[in-house]
DNA sequence: CATATTGTCCATAAGATTAGTAGACTTTCG
DNA sequence: CGAAAGTCTACTAATCTTATGGACAATATG
């Protein structure tokens, strides 16, 4: 039940992005390693992988950079979470994006498939929900009190 | 965002063993493998580790076999996880049994971690409240329906 | 156009975890 | 004693995670 660094890092790197002042400025992918203090190379893999599910816009050269490619508002960590980690279910068979039968002889009166799709229902009402925005302005209340 | 095929195992296993009438019938490790098509030496070390972690009994010989040590509503779903899987929680600053701090500059106003709390609240608060005997309920609701 | 800078893409690898398998040993009952 | 059950330890193949390294492509500037 747990996220991976992968994951962890791909959140925390869009939320320094997300906290740019104007927003979409470019930040390099250095300055969010050595910020964040993520492995720079593996840092590349996870925001290419990001941008190609869209969720990044890139420019390279002088003054390059990376921006998120929709307002904060409108990506959500369910988003992040699916696109480096994979679905997000404890069990296939209760999985929205990746659904697989699993071999019991009933799904319906499944006993662990019904708990596993509350904890399912649990996990991505929260992450489906909760935005880079969200988060950030979280952040600022808790900062300020 | 996995339950692993141990965790899902051992509480297939122990839903069987929650089953039997009169309660507390041993149940051999091989008729449990069988009916749940579990490898057979595979369910011997779960079996063992959850007899260890004071879930089961056993007896060993002629006649012998596994059964609960406790009532099923007294053993919930987070307790077999747990047991089998290690502790629930998507980062390990935000868990209850193996608390460890990450390495941001300050817990309180983490944004992962506030988000991440959340997630953990919801998981353990279905898992540490659903027990073997409300499963089988739920099971019997929705079978005869 | 040359060059420095920045992102892109692909290959590789060490280490950990998962999902099993094997076999010798111990206890219990008849 | 001997058969039937669980116990315990070790081993292994495959996969996943977490990286690292290097060649390549695009861009801005002078």
């Amino acid at each position: 039940m747990r996220l991976s660094k992968r994951g962890e890092y791909g959140i925390r790197a869009l939320l320094l992005l997300a906290k740019q002042n104007p927003p979409g400025e470019l930040v390099q992918i250095k300055q969010i390693a050595i910020k964040e203090n993520i492995p720079l190379k593996y840092l590349e893999q996870i925001l290419l992988t990001l941008r190609h599910a869209g969720l990044l816009h890139s420019r390279m050269g002088i003054g390059g950079g990376y921006h998120l490619a929709k307002p904060a508002s409108s990506i959500t960590l369910g988003q992040i979470i699916r696109t480096l980690d994979g679905p997000i279910a404890p069990v296939n068979c209760v999985s929205q994006m990746a659904y697989e039968p699993c071999d019991c002889p009933d799904e319906n009166t499944c006993g662990l498939r019904m708990a596993m799709l509350d904890v399912r229902t649990g996990m991505t009402s929260i992450l489906d929900t909760t935005s880079l925005a969200d988060v950030l302005q979280r952040m600022q209340s808790k900062a300020a009190a």
